[in-house]
DNA sequence: CCTACCGATCGGTAGG
DNA sequence: CCTACCGATCGGTAGG
């Protein structure tokens, strides 16, 4: 079972990166966590660059493969919204470092593989631009500001978390997900709506 | 003049660390820029981290002292909200590569430089807390959340300002101050309140 | 602020 | 996956 080994190396990367960020983890840092030597990781990998590269693109993907889905279901822009920032909030649940990586060190990124990685992020974007934007046409926001700042509040807001959730934590991945959608749906001086279609879990 | 040689080179760092990283910016790199030799620069600077730290301290140093005044002011929990919005912002607009430095690259600091910045980044988180609170408190905000949620709402929206704010845009800091304020006040769905005491500028 | 340099560490490779 | 190594670059310093 070779792949066994480059996938221990994406692993061990993706914490590193994630907890000393890129440039200051050696390529030494990563051989050694692994356990082999420095010069048996291109036996696995092309190079740094390259497993930055695939670390960050698989955890963009996540995002967009959890978003997109309640991004573009019928359901009006409210709904829709609550949606999406609950899916983000699972994805960074389930993968805090991932995330970390993704969101923080793809900068990194030399020119080619960077720009691919902002086309992903305007992608993941545009989702919640055109929830937003609907919303505002559709009559269910009703903000006079532009869409685009909303949207900056909310990815603000949303790429914040990784910062501070732990999954260990007091509040649950819904708690969470739901404080915060509440933050923008409502704001903090509104009444938290009733929990449209939520009622207490029976078993 | 002998100080005017470290001012620029503060000013060249901070440009630097700012754009590509602290870990990703050599000292080389810096005094090219200065345009003076490598091995020159230690005349004016003890040390890569000492520069780091030195910048970082200054940046947070002008958001405590801006919004600390608001903050404690004796006005209603969402007015004083509001302004310490707005006080972020503004000093988001006016330091744009201090801000990047201050807020992401103080986690290069060693232990205990980077104990002192967590120090009074706390100290700032805490200043939105009790105003968050007090809010609650008083009844002026009906989140039924934890305090905690709303907080780090607020600090992820306005962490992400420095990344897409240009102070060449279309918006003005006052509108994107307000539009900021917006959602976290009254939420994407509740009418804009008729903006309190303010009113179109008269000339 | 320059000359000249230090030891350490970097990403990566040839050959097995 | 190891041995053995490469040239490049790193932060920093002694002495002027």
């Amino acid at each position: 079972m070779p792949r066994e080994s480059a996938a221990k190396i994406y692993e061990v990367a993706t914490r590193l990166f994630g907890d000393q960020s890129y440039p200051a983890t050696s390529m030494r840092d990563i051989s050694q966590a692994v356990g082999i030597l420095p010069g048996s990781l291109y036996s696995h990998i092309s190079g740094k660059e390259a497993l930055l590269f695939s670390i960050v693109e698989s955890g963009v993907t996540k995002y967009l493969e959890a978003v997109a889905p309640v991004a573009e279901s019928p359901e009006p822009a409210d709904v829709r919204l609550r949606a999406a920032i609950a899916a983000h909030v699972t994805v960074v649940a389930e993968n805090i470092q991932l995330t970390l990586v993704a969101f923080h060190q793809w900068k990194y990124l030399e020119d080619a593989n960077r720009r691919r990685v902002i086309d992903m992020r305007n992608a993941y974007e545009d989702m919640f631009t055109r929830i937003v934007q609907d919303g505002i046409d559709t009559g269910v926001f009703t903000t006079t500001h532009d869409a685009r700042f909303s949207v900056l509040a909310v990815l603000g807001m949303l790429n914040w978390v990784p910062e501070w959730f732990s999954p260990n934590g007091k509040a649950s991945t819904e708690e969470v997900a739901e404080a915060l959608a509440d933050v923008v749906l409502s704001g903090l001086m509104s009444p938290v709506p009733a929990a449209k279609g939520r009622k207490p879990r029976s078993r």
